[in-house]
DNA sequence: CACCTAACGCAAGTGGCCTTGCGTTAAGGT
DNA sequence: ACCTTAACGCAAGGCCACTTGCGTTAGGTG
């Protein structure tokens, strides 16, 4: 059975609403990327996508939902993932990436929304999947590394990704203080003794 | 010189005023841990402290600087620096606190407050020496431990506290997913060995 | 092609946050 | 005790996010 024939109402997927949809979600990212998470507004959007600010309302309804779907939608390019054979050097890379993403507009707007709209059970659910996601592939580093053997067998993927990232993005939450260029590879490497422990 | 007389303007920190401060601080503390972050408004916080909103607008101006002149004030009695002569017993039961402290509606509402408000310049700089006070005090933890011996003499107190507090702070941040019983010890664990290296 | 209705545009209205002008109260000095 | 004025209360108003009712457009179907 497929989900489309359950809903009782029948949904106009076709031209115009995908339309829409697809120019609403774009402009709520470049105002989100522009105007920040505070400044922005569903009418900001309404305009540059050429809507009215009513069905910005009733598609969404809130600012937080809104955020949350152009998250979502645009969210197919991530951060890189490497592969080079070697974890420091893998790890180490992906950091950087983070840095750099979260020092971007796009990047501090979409850790702003998350910390603002996961008071919201709903919102906050939606949100877990999205990090989810974007650690179980980041995960890739430390399960090769496993496998390899540079990494012991026991070693718990989701605290070693933690220990990683989540320095770089409380800088870019509570941040103010700028992330220095060789934070990311002094990370990876004190992480990775960490990891090895007292070997 | 006291800066006192500098000030070209007779303030009056005397009876009505500081009465006055005192009960709107207390009462923004009270309803940020009863309504959250999202729902803090100006006028439930003047209600509860029982003067006119107006009076609350004059001296503070803006949620965002009313907050964090709760904080600042409220931050007297902060979260203990134990000191048992071990780091790794020393560590852990900071991290516990710290995770207990932001399981608290009142520090689930400082984190999301200072994510909030990093946007304006001023008030990142105001909330940077808030952290900053915090840190150096934990650091000490840190700094006794090298002083034993127990870590190396180069050890970045910094980057210590940050690998150790800042999983704790994002989960609280972006979470949903509640903080395991056994994570600030394994925090503490994983980021001794990380600091001693490959010994 | 003709019909049905989901989805959109328009415009008026609501409520809450924040400001402003003016009169009143009380702190602090003489 | 008296005066000055910082600080507060009150009330009116502006601004902006958000809602709602109704008419119109255009996707989907027989």
């Amino acid at each position: 059975m497929t989900e489309e024939d359950a809903d009782p109402i029948r949904r106009r997927p076709g031209g115009r609403a995908a339309r829409v949809r697809q120019a609403v979600l774009t402009a709520a990212l470049e105002v989100l990327a522009e105007e920040g998470v505070a400044r922005f507004g569903i009418a900001a959007v309404a305009a540059r996508a050429g809507v009215n600010e009513t069905t910005v309302y009733r598609r969404w309804g809130t600012r937080e939902k809104l955020v949350l779907d152009a998250m979502l939608a645009g969210s197919t390019e991530g951060i890189p993932v490497p592969d080079t054979g070697d974890v420091r050097t893998d790890l180490a890379a992906f950091a950087r990436a983070l840095a750099d993403y979260l020092a971007t507009p796009a990047g501090r707007a979409v850790a702003r929304a998350a910390a603002l709209s996961s008071d919201d059970p709903g919102l906050a659910e939606a949100w877990e999947t999205f990090w989810q996601s974007r650690l179980e592939l980041a995960g890739a580093i430390v399960d090769r590394a496993v496998g390899r053997g540079e990494l012991p067998a026991g070693t718990d993927t989701g605290l070693a990704l933690e220990l990683l990232c989540s320095p770089l993005q409380t800088r870019a939450l509570l941040g103010h203080r700028p992330i220095e260029p060789d934070l990311p590879e002094r990370l990876a490497d004190t992480v990775l003794d960490g990891l090895r422990g007292r070997a």
